[in-house]
DNA sequence: ATAATTACATGACAAATATCATATTTTATA
DNA sequence: TATAAAATATGATATTTGTCATGTAATTAT
C-alpha cells in the first residue's frame, strides 16, 4: 500500500493541506479496505470511527426515505474524503454508502483527523470550505429536484456524469449505473426512467450498449424540458 | 444597539464561541440594520462582505431557478449567521435573502470574522460543525422533495414551522407566509398549495383565520400520505 | 449449457400535479 | 371610504408521473 504523503489522491481532497510530517502520521495508521461491486461500505445510523479516502472506484450515497424507497443523494469518486460530515458532527452517519464498482480506499481512523483538525488551522479551514461548496451543491440539488421536470432531472444527471467522471475509449460514461441507480437519483419510477432512455435513445440523443450508456447529443439534451 | 458581548442572541450561533475580548471586537465594527417585510437583503450573484447577524425576525433563501420560479431553500430566523457560506467558499453567494417580517440584524465585516476564523481553531470548529449540521438538513430536504408527495410535503412544512418557530398566543403560527411562499416552499405551483391547504381546512387539520394558519390536528397532518 | 434470477422494456390505466380561466375575498392605496 | 390591486379560491382540463401487468433480454448460478 503507497504511503500518503506519496498518494496523488490526495491532492484532490483537504488532506493535501497537512504537512509532510502530518501526512507520515496519518499514512501510519491508515488500513486499506477494498470493495466489490454492490458492497455496502457502510449503513445510514452507523456509527463511523474514521473517514474513508477513495483511491479508486465510485460510490453512491443514499437515504432511505420514509416511503421504503431508497434515494441516491451523492456520488463518490477517487479523491473524496467519504464519512466527513458524521466525524465533524460526531453523530453517526445520516446516509449509506454502496459501492457502485470495485473500489480502493484508505481508512483513516477518527482520532487521526481529529488530530489534525484540532492542530492545524489551515485544515480545518480547507475542510470548512470544502464544505461550503458541498453545502453549495445541495441546495442546488434541491432547486433542480423542487422545479426540474423528471425528464429535464434525468438528462442533466447523464451530462453531470459525463462532465464529472468521463467517458470510456468508446464514448460510453464511464460510469456504469443500473436504470434503478438513475430512478434513485432523479427520484422518480424505474419505470419511468426506462420509458424515458428509451425516448432519448430513440430521438437520438444518446446510444446505448447493454447498460453502457453515450451521449450523442449534449446540445440537444441540455435543451430538455 | 447592544454590544456582542451582552447580546443574548449570539447564544444561538457560532458567535458563542468567541472569547469576550474578540466580542468586543466584533461589537465594534458591527453596523446594525433593519429590513421591513419584503424587502431584499442580498440577491444571488452579490459578493457579501460580512455577515449577518439576525436579532430579530425571519427571512427567506430562495433561488432561482431556470424554469423562472423562485424556490425557498431555508428559513432563517433570530440566532442565525446569514452569508457564512459564501464568505468562507470566498465566492458571491448563491441565495437570495428575502425578509419575511420586519428584522433586526447586526452586520459583521468579513474582515472580522476571517480573524476570528483564522486566530481561534474553537470557533472554526464551531462553523464547521454547524455547517456539518446543515449539510444533513440539506440531504434530508433532498430526499423529503424526491420522495414525497406535495401534500405530504406541505403538511411537512406546517410542522416544521410549529415545531421550529413557533405559534403565538392563539396558536396561529407565528411565521405568516403567503400561499405563494408555501408552494415555492414546497416546491408546487400556488393553486395546488392553495388547494391542499383548503382540504386540510375541511378535514379539520388546520384553520385559518386571513393568511394565519392554525395546526388543530397535529398527529392526523403527520400521518399525511 | 440450461435453468433461474434479475434487469430492461412497454402497454394500459390510475393518480398526482400543472395550467388556464374566472370568481371572490382581502389588502393596500388614493 | 371607495377603488384598485393583490391574494385566495375553485372549476375544468391537460400533462406528467406512478402503478400494475406482462413480456423479453441479459446475467448469474447450477
Amino acid at each position: 500500500m503507497s504511503k500518503c504523503e506519496q498518494c496523488i489522491v490526495k491532492e484532490f481532497n483537504a488532506l493535501k493541506t497537512l504537512t509532510k510530517e502530518e501526512l507520515i502520521r496519518v499514512s501510519a495508521c491508515k488500513t486499506g479496505k477494498h470493495y466489490k461491486k454492490g458492497d455496502v461500505i457502510f449503513e445510514e445510523g452507523e456509527t463511523l470511527n474514521g473517514v474513508f479516502c477513495i483511491r479508486d472506484g465510485v460510490c453512491k450515497l443514499t437515504k432511505l426515505s420514509e416511503n421504503g424507497k431508497d434515494q441516491v443523494v451523492k456520488l463518490i469518486v477517487k479523491g473524496e474524503l467519504l464519512g466527513k460530515r458524521s466525524l465533524i458532527s460526531n453523530e453517526s452517519t445520516n446516509l449509506s454508502a454502496v459501492a457502485l464498482n470495485d473500489m480502493e480506499m484508505c481508512f483513516i481512523p477518527k482520532s487521526e483527523i481529529m488530530l489534525d483538525l484540532n492542530k492545524n488551522p489551515k485544515f480545518t479551514m480547507d475542510v470548512l470550505k470544502d464544505m461550503a461548496h458541498e453545502l453549495k451543491d445541495a441546495d442546488d440539488s434541491l432547486v433542480n429536484m423542487a422545479q426540474k421536470s423528471v425528464k429535464q432531472r434525468l438528462a442533466e444527471t447523464l451530462l453531470y456524469i459525463e462532465k464529472n467522471f468521463g467517458t470510456d475509449n468508446d464514448g460510453y460514461l464511464s460510469i456504469v449505473l443500473s436504470r434503478e441507480d438513475y430512478a434513485s437519483i432523479v427520484g422518480t419510477a424505474t419505470e419511468s426512467t426506462i420509458r424515458i432512455l428509451s425516448q432519448f435513445k430513440k430521438d437520438g440523443l444518446i446510444s446505448t450498449a447493454g447498460k453502457k450508456i453515450k451521449i450523442e447529443d449534449e446540445n440537444e439534451l441540455k435543451r430538455i424540458e
